[in-house]
DNA sequence: CTTTGATTATTAGCTGGCTAATGGTAGATT
DNA sequence: AATCTACCATTAGCCAGCTAATAATCAAAG
């Protein structure tokens, strides 16, 4: 049996490689890795609590406790209490966690062509889908 | 602009996924996720130097000092001197590591039916061949 | 030969994923 | 009202990726 036949196998690898240069584009504007996905769903939505981020992202409680750790460091968000609730807090962006979409916008357009210049524009479109499918699967 | 429809942050989404569903597989032989990889490059070749798995695995050096590590511990391979150069040591597989080849394949059969059970054979196909293009680009 | 530079393994410490365990709060049941 | 259960955030500690820095060794240049 050959392992690196597999899509399980390729996907590992392409995730390593496609991590790497994941976290060299959110170098560039201060960020971790992690914290970009995090970002994401508080420009969606703002003043998520924890649960709901972990929840939309699909990562475990202490993963986004951990990541949120760094993304007040760095002023992005700013943690509330929430009123209707004490156990919970909601998390808001700061001007500089809203200014950082438009930057990341461009980096990720970069990256994007970077990841995809080896295929044609229809290619794009049926490993989406695919990839879409996938998604699907794993996240159950 | 909507980050999610994106090559990259669709294949961000897989990876956590798909990883998770891995480190299951990796579990029910007592391995973790990152060991089943440096125990396939083994598996071509005995013997290698951790230089040489690094190389082969496209990871760091550390990455794979550590994950042999535990490789040690579980008895799965076994650290030795190599002749021709002092700074270098060679890796070689237990029968204990040589036997977990048919116990993963079993396990990786099974990881790899439920990731594509909603592929049919052509769109693995496809998948196969997009992922090995991808590959070639984000391990430059 | 000696010195300089490159290579190998290793350690320390970072991010980001996880599980398990705690403390505090809310809600439901009695 | 009291209790019991469920839920939220947090901490501690694990694995796997990374960079930076060290010690040891090899190789090559002088």
């Amino acid at each position: 049996m050959k392992f690196d036949e597999s899509i399980s196998y390729l996907l590992a690898k392409v995730s390593v490689g496609h991590r790497k240069m994941l976290e060299k584009t959110a170098a560039k504007i201060g960020l971790h890795g992690g914290q970009i996905f995090v970002l994401m769903e508080l420009w969606k939505k703002d003043g998520l609590r924890q649960v709901d981020l972990a929840g939309r992202l699909d990562v475990a409680a202490p993963t986004v406790n951990k990541i949120l750790g760094g993304l007040l460091e760095g002023d992005f968000v700013t943690r509330s209490k929430y009123e209707d609730d004490a156990r919970s807090t909601r998390i808001f962006l700061t001007s500089k966690g809203i200014d950082a979409r438009a930057l990341l916008e461009a980096e990720w357009d970069t990256l994007e062509e970077y990841t995809t210049i080896n295929l044609t524009d229809t290619e794009i479109l049926v490993l989406k889908q695919l990839l879409t499918r996938l998604l699907e699967q794993v996240e159950i």
